[in-house]
DNA sequence: TTCATATTTCGATATTTATCGAAATATAAT
DNA sequence: ATTATATTTCGATAAATATCGAAATATGAA
């Protein structure tokens, strides 16, 4: 059994900074919420169709895929002519994991 | 029951930025780990203490404690010559909650 | 009151960062 | 090969922010 992950304080706050701008965070919403609607899309989430719901551009917007890539929140891969965007399970996991040892314990991991 | 407390993005983002300064999120496991161990500490989290493990000014843990309360991750309350900080779970539990739909499911929340 | 300790406010500065438009590159279709 | 669409790179700029030292304020002790 893996134990304890051990994120470090550093790559901890990256993660945090990388989901603390108003427009990167929604961008990664949005890339959970296509991964959630499998069905529809196929899990994938394409810069040209995000570009609809946030107001900046695809500079921009290739610019915080990229830092959400860098924070090792998502995993992004050419499939043709888009880029697809997948979240890392694993870091989210890590992070709650962390802050939930603050939290009224409601949230707690199951033990069993 | 309450249902969904509806943390807007908005919300959410500013939290994050509170968490994104390395040594605000130093600060921030501070005030957690002081909390944990409450026999000894008082669940009592003073600046004072503190500024022997971050190696940053007064002014500074002073202006970083403020944006963590700005951000309702912690309330503060002057006890005496002391400023005591205490997490404020409630916003944990929020973000927790939020972030644990793009986790794997093994931090999933209780539904029984 | 005067002193010592804890915290905050103020003003300044250096660094980071979000965003843009223009141009470059990649890929697929005609 | 040319065109159309998607994404990235580049260079610039305005705004935000972390941090500091000095001074101000608060509180308790002598």
């Amino acid at each position: 059994m893996v134990v304890c992950p051990a994120m470090d304080t550093k790559k901890l706050a990256k993660v945090m900074k990388a989901l603390s701008n108003p427009n990167r965070l929604e961008l990664y919403m949005e890339i959970v919420r296509s991964q959630e609607a499998r069905y529809d899309s196929a899990g994938e989430c394409r810069l040209a169709d995000v570009i609809g719901c946030l107001n900046i551009g695809a500079p921009t917007i290739s610019h915080h895929l990229k830092e959400l890539a860098n924070a090792d929140l998502i995993t992004t891969e050419r499939r043709g002519q888009h880029v697809v965007a997948r979240i890392n399970a694993t870091t989210v996991d890590e992070v709650v994991a962390i802050l939930g040892r603050a939290g009224s314990g409601l949230n707690r991991k199951r033990t069993r």
